[in-house]
DNA sequence: ACGTGTGAACCGATTCACAGCA
DNA sequence: TGCTGTGAATCGGTTCACACGT
């Protein structure tokens, strides 16, 4: 998954600071748990791949929330960067393609923590049709204009298999579906205002086989 | 996941490109089957979000694989990206954490295109243990050290909660695993010469819906 | 003439270094 | 003094533009 992969307008800050937010929103509510209230942007990196001055770097662009010579307030950063990510609000997603990858993705605990809910899934198999997994439903994907209109669906994951997986994201986004999590091993093209994020596990892999095949091949 | 996580010497060429490659000899694969021979770098890229020109740049980190004024050989540039990418031997990988997920992966038919194979599958509960998932028994995590070094296995998918994520990043690199593929939502510490690629799914959707809600704040 | 291969130019992201404030 | 906030410098990756070979 990769930046140019999102279409967007010059923002005057990196697209890969807004993964890092969410980031340092999910360890920033560990912190509370421990009760820690203050914590420097040396002390909060220290268990991230980030260095200081990114962190502060990267919340600069969104404003100052930290106060000179002391820190970040725990809970105002939280407030703040809930605010800034839209975590304080629910997002309803669509999950379309309940496969093995699909079902496994329905039952995912890590997005309600960022607020984020799947609402509707939909797939072609008429066995999989009306049955319910973790409290959703599975409808024919026939009726997906319908539901996500309904419903007022803007984000969608799609887990289908390649093939059929681009005329899904036109057919989505020409209902007003802005942001596509795309688990199929596909590049998709879609117009400049939708969002799309691909996640290529197999590319993933090959990429860390490479480099360890470059350090096999170094030790012979 | 990001070029970030993974920790490499300096190489004279960028990460990303490596999963652009992956990319090019799976869809070379698919132009091979339609028995298309020959190939520009205009006409690759027209399905794929990549310029012709990075298209070239990328191979030409490797070597000159093309004809002037002809374009390339689908067949002839397959075998060398097979051989770049170590995709023309059989890769074995350990899976940790069979959940929903851990499960779904085990049986993603998307590796074989790359010669990926995941040879072992450990979980900590009982209930798992012993059962054998497409063709892989479930073994205990306690053997996990003996049977990672019986099978030679240099490299791990993670797909476990994150509380343990870390310590079991820990005993993978101690026995010699040296390429990391996390699922767990926490950015791993590794040594220097382990090569890691975090998937965090939630960030990823998190940022979708920061640039959607902008978006949408934009038409209020 | 055509499409590749590549040094150079460009652009965006990260890191540095220090001014500013508690 | 200590840590944040930020313009400036640096670094790396992408894109440009054209020389080169067929």
């Amino acid at each position: 998954m990769n930046k140019k992969e999102i279409h967007i307008e010059k923002q005057g800050f990196p697209s890969e600071a807004i993964k890092r937010l969410s980031l340092y929103l999910r360890n920033l509510k560990k912190l509370r748990e421990k009760n820690i209230e203050l914590i420097s942007s040396a002390e909060i990196t220290q268990f991230l791949n980030v260095t200081p001055c990114q962190f502060r770097k990267d919340l600069s662009y969104f404003g100052g929330f930290g106060k000179r010579g002391v820190g970040y307030n725990v809970g105002k950063l939280i407030v703040e960067l809930d605010n800034i990510l839209g975590t304080n609000k629910e997002w309803k997603i669509a999950l379309i393609g309940v496969g093995r990858l699909g079902s496994a993705l329905l039952s995912f605990e890590g997005f309600s923590e960022f607020n984020i809910k799947i609402a509707s899934a939909f797939d072609v198999d008429e066995e999989k049709i009306g049955r319910t997994l973790n409290g959703i439903e599975v409808e024919n994907i026939k009726d997906l204009e319908r539901n996500i209109n309904k419903r007022k669906i803007k984000m969608a994951i799609i887990c289908t298999p390649p093939e059929i997986t681009q005329k899904l994201a036109d057919r989505l986004t020409e209902i007003g579906v802005r942001g596509i999590l795309n688990f199929a091993p596909i590049a998709l093209k879609t117009s400049r205002d939708t969002f799309v994020s691909n996640v290529d596990m197999a590319c993933e892999l090959e990429r860390l086989i490479f480099f360890l095949k470059g350090v096999e091949d170094g030790q012979k």
